[in-house]
DNA sequence: ATAAACAGGACATAATTAGTCTTTTAGAGG
DNA sequence: CCTCTAAAAGACTAATTATGTCCTGTTTAT
């Protein structure tokens, strides 16, 4: 339960990888793919991702690639997170909608209101800078 | 992400209503199946998996049906929850196993142990007999 | 122009989820 | 012993999600 998927993982592992670079370096895709060991169309498929919400900013064409969006210390793993995996939802009833006709009356939805709140707040004090911290 | 399956959701149901019944109450498997409103033979599989672990004790043959296998407030929801689910881990390099080589260097893996521990312990906190409270 | 590099969409496969169905086993009552 | 009841167990299925690949297009520097 409570897995993420590769897809977040790979995420992360891209992104820190790209924090980890001197600021403003410009990054091909292939090599950060190589760098962190995913296949190369999985990963440009959540640079894109990234790409939409500001999280990187891609250059096409001769001398293009990636760079991080905004400083590290100023993009949490819960936005990394939340950008490729969706929302954190432990559970149906906690999305805001209708969900479930018995949330008024359920002594277990405020719990998974809990959960959601604990986890985000977990990744959302964890910034790219530390997770990029000493990879020498 | 980190979204309960409907199996757990499920289980919680089941088990909360039988720890609503009065103690050492018998309880019809198709009858929780009705009031909780989950598909009979789904439930069925749910609940033998309860009662391979004695979270629920099971009678057969006539008068047969369900059974809390503890007292409600020596029940929580971290058990039943990990009883369908399995183990709560919100990323593979918490399992223990050496799932990731990257494991011993990695930033990010302190985080993921902490969210587990979290969760698990929000969920641990929780007794069936709260969850149960004043369902009238 | 042309080559480099990302963007976007369609596609393919495997795994997981969410069940159903059928048969077997155990117990209660006559 | 026979039968009815109810759970146990296992095989099976359909739908969804995860995990990618592939192809074509677009942008940009030289
Ligand atoms: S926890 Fe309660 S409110 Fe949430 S989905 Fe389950 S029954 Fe509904
Ligand atoms: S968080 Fe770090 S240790 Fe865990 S799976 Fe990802 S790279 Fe490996």
């Amino acid at each position: 339960m409570m897995e993420l998927t590769r897809k977040g993982e790979y995420a992360i592992r891209g992104i820190v990888y790209l924090a980890a670079q001197p600021a403003e370096q410009v990054c091909l895709l292939s090599d950060i793919a190589t760098a962190v060991d995913v296949p190369q169309t999985f990963l440009a498929k959540i640079f894109q991702q990234f790409s939409k919400i500001g999280l990187v900013r891609s250059y096409r064409g001769t001398g293009g690639g990636f760079v991080l969006g905004r400083a590290p210390e100023r993009i949490t793993l819960l936005e990394v997170v939340e950008a490729v995996e969706g929302p954190i939802v432990p559970n149906r009833c906690v999305t805001g909608e209708g969900e479930c006709s018995r949330t008024s009356t359920c002594n277990a939805h405020p719990v998974w209101v809990n959960v959601q709140e604990q986890v985000r707040d977990i990744l959302a004090k964890v910034t790219l800078k530390e997770l990029a911290g000493n990879q020498d």
